[in-house]
DNA sequence: AGAATAGTGTCTTTAAGACAATATGGC
DNA sequence: GCCATATTGTCTTAAAGACACTATTCT
């Protein structure tokens, strides 16, 4: 404790002459493609003191203190360096920290999850972004290493979609902006894994204010459906009751 | 970004090799006291470097690398440091971190919340524990100046706290080993600040495997109420659908 | 016409809301 | 018996579950 109190160009002083932990950022941003909910991983690099080469993680990294004006803008960093998406649904799922977490010592990290529309996005691959790609919900079993606790953050980022599914309007974020009621229930039973009742979801959602009727139907070889899009995107919409819970 | 790198007696090396921000801990600490949700404060100290003298705040602090395993811990040691209680209930509502919310720098905390039954409770007074105080959360308004952005930081917890009692158990952890429905309806009341129809609060907490029966009752100067504890003190429980939602 | 999906209707079920009725122990 | 609170019951209401039925476009 003697000479500290100075990192990088910052002074500290007082109380905060401690030894401080490391901060990072981590993001699970969700998509469904091909009917399956899939998540962003990147392979980690090998390099010098680089803590599991080859392992795939969750986007992320410490928190850059001359670029990040605050935890979000951080989060929404690590996103626009792997994606091309600027304004996805961003959330906090909490934080965690403790001795053992990284090899390199005591470190925090802050959880956020992103709902995206894959098929507008491009994923940056190469350069220094390293290998970035989309792997299924699914594949993410105990046998697929994830670097650090990763597959812990990720099961705690993935839990909380899924039971926030359950009464908000979650979803509509990972669909792109003009849907129509079945491709909303999909999403919605992709993401639950289970199937939902046609006549219910519709009752349920018309009943809010979430959707409005765009001027245009999709046609196909069945009967066309009626088009909508976000009433007010910024808004995320709570429903009165669960969704009809899994039998026990 | 010179002689950085070293922060008391840890190396850091590679990516770490960065600026870190400053990492603590807060807590808000509730209970019910004559029919009213209090919170926990404390006056912060005048000292060299100390910012907000005088100004009452949430307990916490810097997290203590040496003496804290994990941020839960640092969560308990705080709460143990100005109470005595050692195992209440404890969640974290989430992490706030930017560059100016501590004029000491670039800081993140981490904000949990915790429900206690405030007759068990000593407050540690004097000493290097500050002044410790309850204070009514209907008395925490604009007027009263918090240190940092506790007034933020408390009003997160809050609301965190009673959208969670509209449909768990949360409420149970504010009240002793031993209480009757209506001490607990009572609680979830003055919680959430509307009365509940007396009928169904009974029907759906019993529904559940919340409570059971102590086989002892509580006399006064009428009918005697059957007495109840926690099942499972562990176990928050999810209740279907939330209360009756306030009138809009 | 037939396939396929969109959209509606009807009846049941669940759990809460409103409110009344009954129960019980101390005084 | 009276008071005060505990406990139960009855009827209504809100919204979902189950499932069938109708509608519309394309081929």
């Amino acid at each position: 404790m003697s000479q500290a109190g100075k990192v990088g160009s910052k002074a500290t002083f007082g109380a905060a002459l401690i030894e401080r932990p490391l901060v990072s950022v981590d993001v699970a941003i969700f998509s469904v493609i091909d009917a399956e909910l899939n998540v962003l991983l990147m392979r980690r690099q090998p390099g010098p003191h680089e803590p599991y080469p080859g392992l795939l993680a969750l986007p992320g990294g410490f928190i850059d203190v001359a670029k990040d004006r605050d935890l979000i803008g951080c989060a929404l960093r690590k996103l626009k360096e792997k994606t091309a998406v600027a304004a996805p649904y961003l959330e906090q799922v909490g934080s965690w920290g403790d001795a053992k977490r990284d090899p390199r010592g005591w470190s925090t990290t802050h959880v956020y999850f992103a709902l995206i529309n894959a098929e507008v996005v491009a994923l940056k691959q190469g350069g220094n972004a390293a290998d970035v790609q989309w792997l299924p919900v699914s594949a993410i079993t105990p046998q697929l290493r994830l670097a650090f606790d990763h597959a812990m953050l990720f099961a705690a980022a993935l839990a909380r979609l899924r039971s926030k599914v359950e009464y908000t309007s979650l979803p509509a974020y990972l669909l792109p902006r003009e849907f129509t009621l079945s491709d909303l229930q999909s999403i919605y039973e992709v993401v639950l894994q289970r199937p939902l009742e046609k006549s219910a979801f519709r009752t349920r959602v018309l009943a809010t204010d979430l959707l409005e009727e765009v001027p245009r139907i999709r046609t196909g070889p069945n009967r066309p459906a009626q088009l909508y899009r976000l009433r007010n995107p910024e808004q995320l919409v709570f429903f009165p009751r669960t969704f009809n819970p899994p039998r026990d």
